[in-house]
DNA sequence: GGGCTGACATTGA
DNA sequence: TTCAATGCCAGCC
């Protein structure tokens, strides 16, 4: 609370941090993180975040590919350098995606503000 | 220094 | 019900 903008600067951090506590074989949106952010209609940041966060790597490796839209759209996936690359990621942990699109969303789903309490 | 864009989500009409 | 407009933060021009 004494800082309320240093919590922005942490903006980035604090969504890599959620989003790295993702179980294998989970999958959460951009919506999920805003919320426990604080922030829901500040999804669009979260994606930014993601952008930044695929040029991190080591100890700042986030798993992005965990990280889709409300839809279960792979909306990130061209920016996996592959476009097929974030879906092996996430068949990989047994996630069954189709069309670009993953199935049982809404079971594979992860919620932070409900599983993660801050 | 100011303005626009961007891996989205929610609300209003 | 669906379509359109708005809001958020950070980075780039």
């Amino acid at each position: 609370m004494k800082d309320v903008n240093e919590r922005y600067r942490n903006f980035f951090q604090d969504v890599y941090e959620v989003v790295r506590q993702v179980p294998p074989g989970r999958v959460t949106t951009y919506g999920a993180i805003a919320h426990y952010l604080g922030s829901r209609q500040g999804a669009r940041t979260v994606g930014w975040a993601m952008q930044a966060a695929h040029t991190l790597r080591g100890d700042e490796f986030v798993p992005c590919h965990r990280v889709i839209n409300r839809l279960g759209q792979l909306t990130g996936k061209q920016f996996f350098g592959s476009p097929t690359a974030m879906q092996q990621a996430l068949e990989a942990e047994g996630i069954v995606v189709q069309d670009d699109q993953v199935q049982n969303f809404p079971q594979l789903f992860w919620d932070p503000s409900a599983e993660l309490q801050p």
